[in-house]
DNA sequence: CAGTCGTGGCT
DNA sequence: TAGCCAAGACT
């Protein structure tokens, strides 16, 4: 069966860590929240930031929101005294729009604090926003605590090590249990990041650049001839699909836009009136008025498909509109559209109504 | 445990 | 293309 010649004799989880931070040391990816050349430690803030942009999200889709955030906002009490509805408009685009209104939260409890986070993995579990993975990184990385980082990188990574075929998320447990098992007592902060490059760029969830890989001698899942094949997850339930509608009211120039409401589906973002396809309404379905279709707009949530019917009332006059004043709204300017930090399926929505109006 | 909660890129 | 996937947290 060792169809690749890879010796598990050499399976040794104490040789582990070594072979990687040497690979980290030589390969490391220069990333903006990373400490520069003879910094000793990270800045805490920074740590803190990108850690929680990165949940589910892409280094290249944090990039730019990285260096706008830090831009505008330089530490976490700067943060801390910032206006709710510029912070929401900032995170713009970004999804997950929880980790925005938590990222506030966590920044006024540090400011509170006297501006200094937490320098314990529990300390830093307590805040919002911050669950076993991010409470572990931040103590790694910004304090050089010995902390088990385990995220979707090294649960990879460790289930093609160990060979551990148990589908997740029940296969959790092993894999931290082995994890833990080859977590260095120093330089831990380095061994999660380096963890978390191997899993991004050599150990990939698809096809796997075995040859280029520092661990491939002590790899189970490569010795058994099929590291891709793991981690094994459970499938996933099919997304349904469902209709709405959401409505661009304008006049002189202005569009009505709303502020949803602080939880839920898009919660605290700006957005258009809809008819209450997330589970909310705000009326805009029974205002009288002119209306015409202006499109459709498909868009992909995690759990369902959105196929958002476009509606467009752009000549009539406020007071000519039955209903208008029941809705809480404020009257942006359409050329400053891009300014109103709409969440990108309402973003797509203003794009097709401003192309919809002007033919 | 299982459902909720965005978005863009890759295969 | 359609599905899969990502530095998860919260309820």
């Amino acid at each position: 069966m060792q169809a690749r010649g890879q010796a598990t004799a050499k399976f040794d989880p104490q040789a582990i860590a070594p072979a990687l931070l040497d690979w980290y040391d030589a390969h490391a990816r220069k990333l903006p929240w990373r400490r520069l050349p003879g910094e000793a430690r990270q800045d805490p803030y920074r740590v803190w930031l990108s850690e929680v942009m990165l949940q589910q999200t892409t280094v290249a889709a944090v990039g730019p929101y990285f260096e706008k955030f830090t831009r505008l906002w330089p530490t976490v009490g700067d943060l801390a005294a910032a206006d709710d509805g510029d912070v929401m408009a900032a995170w713009a685009g970004l999804g997950y729009y929880a980790r925005a209104r938590n990222l506030l939260a966590c920044a006024r409890a540090v400011a509170a604090m006297g501006g200094t986070f937490p320098d314990s993995e529990d300390g830093l579990r307590a805040l919002p926003g911050l669950g076993e993975y991010t409470a572990a990184a931040v103590a790694a990385i910004a304090f050089g605590r010995r902390a088990v980082v385990v995220d979707a990188n090294v649960e990879r990574v460790i289930a093609r090590l160990f060979a551990i075929d148990e589908p997740l998320p029940a296969g959790k447990a092993a894999i931290r249990l082995a994890a833990g098992q080859v977590t260095p007592e120093e330089r831990a902060g380095d061994f999660a990041q380096a963890m978390m490059d191997l899993g991004a760029t050599v150990c990939t969830a698809r096809s796997p650049r075995c040859m280029l890989c520092p661990l491939r001698e002590h790899c189970r899942a490569l010795a058994e001839g099929a590291p891709e094949r793991l981690p094994v997850k459970a499938a996933r339930k099919a997304k349904p699909v469902r209709q709405g509608r959401a409505y661009w009211i304008e006049r002189e120039g202005r569009v009505l836009l709303v502020r949803r409401p602080g939880r839920g589906m898009l919660g605290g973002m700006r957005a258009l009136p809809d008819d209450g396809w997330s589970a909310r309404g705000d009326g805009a379905d029974a205002i009288g008025g002119e209306w015409r279709g202006g499109g459709v707009v498909r868009h992909g949530f995690t759990h369902f498909d959105l196929e958002l019917q476009l509606m467009l009332c752009v000549q009539a006059e406020a007071a000519s509109l039955p209903g208008l004043n029941d809705i809480e709204g404020e009257w942006w300017p359409v050329d400053e559209i891009e300014a109103a930090g709409l969440p990108t399926v309402f973003a797509k929505a203003a794009r097709l109504a401003i192309a919809e109006r002007i033919g």
